[in-house]
DNA sequence: GAAAATGGTTAAGAAATTGTTAAGATTTTG
DNA sequence: CAAAATCTTAACAATTTCTTAACCATTTTC
């Protein structure tokens, strides 16, 4: 789930904005000035920004200045040489100029995107993401809080993605992070996992086998 | 130093391109058509690749899709939504449509090359503002004295936004500017700096990772 | 089809980790 | 050297997580 921030003082332009990312399931702030940007940026955390350079109140310039670690791109009629290479020296990462394709700008907002996410190292299976340096389950985009044995637990079975994994050496892959697991423990903790993941989606992701382990289902 | 790969079959273009980079201090490369390229590819660590996509041998699209670690701008007349959308998508960076102004192109290998560099964030994330010289932090733009040992577990935890650190991490990462912080003290150092925090806002800011570290709240 | 074995769920108490506070030790500053 | 600021330690409180155990469901075995 990405947030992107629009900042456009034109309204036609700005909705028209708003209704392309939201229905390619982004989700917008909006800010029609640019001090009105710079107040959402201190209490939000973005994952891009889409910038208009003519604005009332703080200019789009003043802003690449003040943002250091969000990817922008410039959406602006000015057309002229100087001011695309002024955005993108001072710290813009596109310059679009206007009127543009829907097609276009939504693909060069993919590539900002891409740039960050790559960057993390994630397990992702289906509806469920595992993000390891934040340590964190998203099923379906959502948030899901796992404790530490639980989150080892699915790690290995994702690593494994498809392979039975027996009990035992499940217990022995996790014994770094947790000691004194016990197969009855076990049990327990899969039970958990499965409600805590039960709670976005109805599809069935940690699948028993018999007198065996279990595994990841196909 | 940056070495930079130019793919080109039309010679003009390719040598007038060659010798712009080299004005500007850059280390040229030269393949004259996609098989030449992918050839050096394997031989060379390149910084930027400058792809033209109609190409003899193997296309400009194909290229795109082989590499993986390089940023790409693609440099081509086929001015339609679709090429450039499509490249986009596959991978490469930017697309820069002939003819172009060489300032400009200039601007976009920068920003791209920039990207490299330029991992270190500014510590700055919401209402938070870290003063790196005077060892102050900022909530809500008003001033709160942190000691030595509190601005280095808070410079650390912003620099690894949003990313789980675990303690001994931590506590070897702030270890240059603090001898002898044991687990004890840090748990005491946290708490001080999450009051200190609380002073001027209410969201919280450090989260703890339970039986790991801690990390900066998204 | 009944008995035995394995898996699933739940709740409660145990265990471990984190949070807070205050006092004394240490370092820095004037 | 004394005062102030900072840091560490330790004790206790609060919280979270883990294990245990009981009970029920399902599958296998005989």
């Amino acid at each position: 789930m990405n947030k992107i921030l629009i900042v456009e003082d034109d309204l036609s332009i700005h909705n028209s904005l708003d209704e392309l990312l939201k229905q390619e399931n982004y989700i917008t702030y909006n800010a029609y000035s640019g001090s009105e940007a710079l107040l959402l940026l201190e209490k939000n955390n973005f994952d891009l920004i889409l910038l208009d350079l003519m604005l009332p109140g703080t200019s789009g310039e003043e802003i690449i200045k003040r943002v250091n670690d969000i990817p922008i791109i410039v959406l602006s009629a000015k057309v002229s040489c100087d001011d695309k290479v002024n955005c993108l020296l001072s710290g813009a990462r596109d310059y679009i100029t206007k009127p543009f394709r829907n097609k276009e700008l939504l693909a060069r907002i993919e590539v900002q995107l891409r740039l960050k996410t790559n960057s993390k190292q994630l397990l992702k299976y289906k509806e469920l993401e595992l993000l390891d340096d934040s340590h964190t389950l998203l099923v379906c985009q959502k948030k899901v809080n796992l404790t530490k044995t639980e989150y080892a637990i699915l790690k290995q079975l994702l690593l494994n993605n498809n392979q039975v994994i027996s009990k035992n050496k499940l217990l022995d892959l996790i014994s770094e992070d947790t000691l004194d697991c016990s197969e009855f423990s076990l049990k327990v903790h899969i039970s958990n996992i499965r409600k805590k993941i039960k709670t976005y989606t109805n599809n069935e992701y940690i699948e028993s086998i018999w007198g065996i382990g279990f595994k990841i289902k196909d």
